[in-house]
DNA sequence: GCTTGACCTTCCAGTCGCTGGAAGGTGGAT
DNA sequence: ATCCACCTTCCAGCGACTGGAAGGTCAAGC
């Protein structure tokens, strides 16, 4: 199939699709007009890599997953490990956003057209309070 | 103080320091050498802007939250509305991070990260489960 | 006074992961 | 024959840095 159609069915644009190509991650059959042409288990790695870049994983660890699934004798721990190391990311990301949420908040509530040039909440926001 | 130590200080590498300049977030004095001279103030900003930014907020929201922290002369049911929007898009953003941990850590639990091929990791990935 | 080396300056290029657009070829319908 | 949607390549740009070259400045040591 044209590359328009592997668009559609793996929710991926074609223009990243053709950028997939060109960093190397899928190689697709070629018709005698040049077009590209997209076989069946083609468009299963467009969707592997389309739900893995999704989940927030990056093209090149994304890269490794993709060998890994092309891998027989691949050992799931290797997958489990990347999985692992994201969980760690995400975790602290919540944790840092949770703790900023609770600085706004404080600061909204603080915030009543009070004209103190020294604010002390101001200051702990800056301060990472 | 010079770049290298609001560099120290803010957790900010001087380059990125020289970058927030560029795009106007932050505008030190000079020194008769040509040397940018940070106040005190600066790099409160500048630690604001390394917190903020770290949190997964883009240069121009920040440039809205460091004005947000600059407004404590005008405090206003304005700057109170930026404020709430942001406490929205931080509730949102920690919603989301959530529901993807939510999904790779079911991925992670169902991995039994041993040697044997079979990897649900890989099969959700590909399959969509 | 002179050298050393750490710091600072500017500017240009590259990174990642796309995305947009130009310029042109192909395919099928009218 | 013409139309238009699709395909191709290539080049440029985004955001947010990051690295490196080429050069200026400063304090310390000899």
């Amino acid at each position: 199939m044209n590359i328009g159609e592997a668009s559609e069915r793996s929710g991926l644009p074609s223009k990243t699709i053709r950028y997939y190509e060109d960093i190397g991650l899928i190689r697709p059959e070629r018709g005698g007009n040049g077009y590209r042409d997209y076989a069946a288990t083609d468009v299963h790695k467009l969707r592997f890599l389309q739900r893995s870049r999704g989940l927030g994983f990056s093209v090149e660890e994304c890269r490794q997953l993709l060998a890994l699934y092309e891998d027989k004798d691949r050992a799931s721990a290797d997958v489990k490990d990347i999985a692992q190391t994201k969980l760690t990311e995400i975790d602290r990301k919540i944790r840092e956003l949770t703790e900023l949420r609770r600085t706004l908040e404080h600061l909204v509530h603080a915030c009543h057209g009070n004209d103190r040039p020294d604010c002390p909440i101001l200051e702990e926001l800056s301060d990472g309070g």
